[in-house]
DNA sequence: ATAATAACAGTAATCATTACTGATTTCTAT
DNA sequence: ATAGAAATCAGTAATGATTACTGTTATTAT
């Protein structure tokens, strides 16, 4: 209900993300920040990343690893993360979101959306091994 | 690689997961185990969770929901969970698993296994509103 | 400008989970 | 049977991610 204002730190959060291809935690996301915001407080970053992931501005991931990470790009896609190194990659898999959304077929709640991810090892440390 | 020794602690959380179509969480477990055992204590709950899916004789849930849910039925299945009321249910989805199975075709790494759950509101909840 | 209020930094609190500790139970090999 | 080794226990403390609180600062609308 109440109005966004302009907040510098929350732009620069929003931008490091928009910048990025890996999935950062807050935690990186403010060590990240903290030579352009000496002053940075992780909990600011926790509160703009929950204000950025309400407007759908950038979204978290729960990917089971004991930390969330957040991604700045919102179009449609899955992630894969590594088992190993904990990385986190982009991961296509063509088809597989219109067959979830047909999931609905034979029950009786509602459907809102769901959350799938893939694990194993990523290519890196398949090659070291 | 220690052996597992007998506990009736640990036969008993298996006992309790096995008799329930619900979801329950570790502290859930641990009240509803009180009874029997009145010095029960929430770590070895946590403890024997842990030890059952590791030897894959339950499944850890992690329904990003901030609580781990366990399952003692482990035959491949996925989960609805309400974000109303929190119900965890079972939910079937014909085909699913061999179609998230040929996910790799176009991945350099080495896909493991996937998570995938659905949310949404649960037909109770749907009927009370 | 000024008043209202969102956002801040800093810190304390919360909550699920894990780690530690000394006592008890289970198992194995005499 | 029994004694020693080791897993398990209950109880408690510690951890780590996240959220809440507080007094101050920055942004916006009048």
């Amino acid at each position: 209900m109440a109005a966004l204002k302009y907040s510098r730190q929350r732009e620069a959060i929003k931008k490091f993300l928009m910048e990025r291809k890996d999935h950062p935690t807050a935690d990186m996301i403010y060590l990240g920040l903290l030579d352009k915001f000496p002053n940075l407080s992780l909990g600011t970053v926790y509160r703009n990343l929950t204000l950025l992931s309400d407007t759908g501005e950038i979204n978290r991931l729960r990917l089971g690893d004991g930390t969330d990470h957040f991604d700045g790009n919102t179009t449609p896609h899955y992630h894969f993360i590594c088992e190993k190194c904990g990385r986190v990659m982009d991961i296509a898999v063509d088809g597989l979101d219109s067959f979830i959304n047909s999931a609905d077929s034979c029950f009786y709640g509602k459907i809102k959306g769901h959350v799938a991810y893939f694990y194993g090892e990523c290519p890196d440390c398949l090659e070291n091994s």
